[in-house]
DNA sequence: GTGCAAAAAATTGTATACAATTTAGCGCCT
DNA sequence: AGGCGCTAAATTGTATACAATTTTTTGCAC
């Protein structure tokens, strides 16, 4: 099983080959935690460890500074993001401002085969949240984000679907940054809540779950301004 | 006066200097039509144009595919985008979908300041819509956008507003490519009267006027498929 | 040892060079 | 005249080379 669910339906880029699968390399290590935030990303590195040179590994940074993935600082080089409190709080604020709307265009749209989908990534999700081991979380985080991605692509909006990927993507690095229960999965349940309401045609029960959920997650951050601290800090009491 | 009004507030990108001009003087000129859709951007020539190497000819490029203004076709080029009226029905779903949202963020942050603000803007839109030539429409035309990214930018979302401002930017093409009515302004009246909701804090009335102001643009749009013939099918009967 | 300054090393910014692919032109055949 | 295949030109894909900037190291004074 390798990078999976990305048959949900990708918007074939068509631009280049070759950096789009540093790209995506790059970013599925980010979403699932395998680069902390902060860390160096320098273009001589990215650019050996995929074996092209720093042309392709440049083009990868740049793109997935676009999706703010990455911060390229000018003359300093690129960073797996790092978003403060402030940038988590907007990306949440923007997922509760779509997401009932995707939400809403996808029960509109929703045929039985896509339901059936839905609810097989639910018990896969399942089944990861009960495995044990890094490799199993790493999948979950993948899948949890998978069933709000899923619901984008129900929607049929190949714009709001990317938006999405994009907060998804953005998400998984708040989390990772600011989360304090470590299991993610804390959600998997309201997921199937929502997959019922979905189910019975209650779109408004269904939105109303969905702000729940996402509330939810937000509720296991803490966002209190710089957690970490700046090394001068630790030691100054 | 230049480029006016990127004076809201523009997210620093923080980015390459040099690519970073190159792909804004594009994408003006893109969003106020001086650039027809489908237009071959060939990397010698948008190097040549804004002397500098292919190199950053290519980065604006690639930058502006990331914004679905441009799409290239690997081993053919770039080009301005042409969206599809599939596409185009996608781009004014994910407005409906969006700007209420934004609307009903910015109506409870907004200050008295930001209000005259908008008012004035207002006032420069009824300016422009009055004047004759080429040069006032397309003053006209971004001022038009500059409502909805005003808006956007009152909301304080920092991805919202980018969003936006790519929603914007896609319209004008989409404007451009299947407009009935030259007049892109016939919305003008319509941005006071959301103005006017706002001023009197009626969010819901707001709301319900930005939505018919978007189905009105929406309208105006003649989104039947293949609508510029194939040449081949132009001759054939 | 600490702090500062200059030099060296490393890294990014940009241009150029070469390879791969597509497009256009040309001649030839039917 | 019209279509087919080949060659040449143009264009994109990728790598390398050089310039500019930042970071690290080194050396010296205190």
């Amino acid at each position: 099983m390798d990078s999976s669910a990305d048959g949900l339906l990708t918007p074939s880029d068509s631009s280049e080959t070759g950096a789009q699968q540093i790209r995506d390399a790059i970013r599925d290590a980010i979403v699932e935690r395998r680069l902390a935030p902060g860390t160096k990303l320098s273009e001589s590195d990215v650019g050996g460890l995929f074996n092209v040179s720093r042309t392709l590994a440049r083009a990868a940074l740049q793109a997935l500074s676009y999706e703010g993935l990455v911060s390229v600082e000018k003359n300093r080089g690129a960073f797996v993001a790092y978003p403060s409190p402030e940038e988590a709080r907007q990306i949440f604020a923007a997922r509760r401002l779509v997401e009932p709307g995707i939400l809403k265009s996808a029960a509109e749209r929703i045929n039985p085969v896509q339901l059936e989908q839905l609810k097989q990534l639910l018990v896969e999700e399942g089944r990861l949240v009960g495995e044990r081991g890094q490799s199993a979380r790493r999948a979950e985080i993948k899948a949890s984000g998978d069933f709000h991605l899923m619901l984008a692509s129900i929607s049929g909006n190949l714009i709001m679907q990317r938006f999405m990927e994009e907060l998804v993507a953005r998400s998984s690095l708040v989390i990772a940054l600011y989360g304090q229960s470590s299991a993610s999965s804390c959600g998997h349940s309201e997921h199937a809540d929502i997959i019922a309401a979905l189910e019975r045609k209650d779109v408004d029960a269904a939105c109303g779950l969905m702000l729940h959920h996402i509330a939810h997650i937000e509720a296991d951050l803490d966002l209190r301004e710089h957690r970490g601290f700046g090394l001068k800090e630790a030691f100054e009491r």
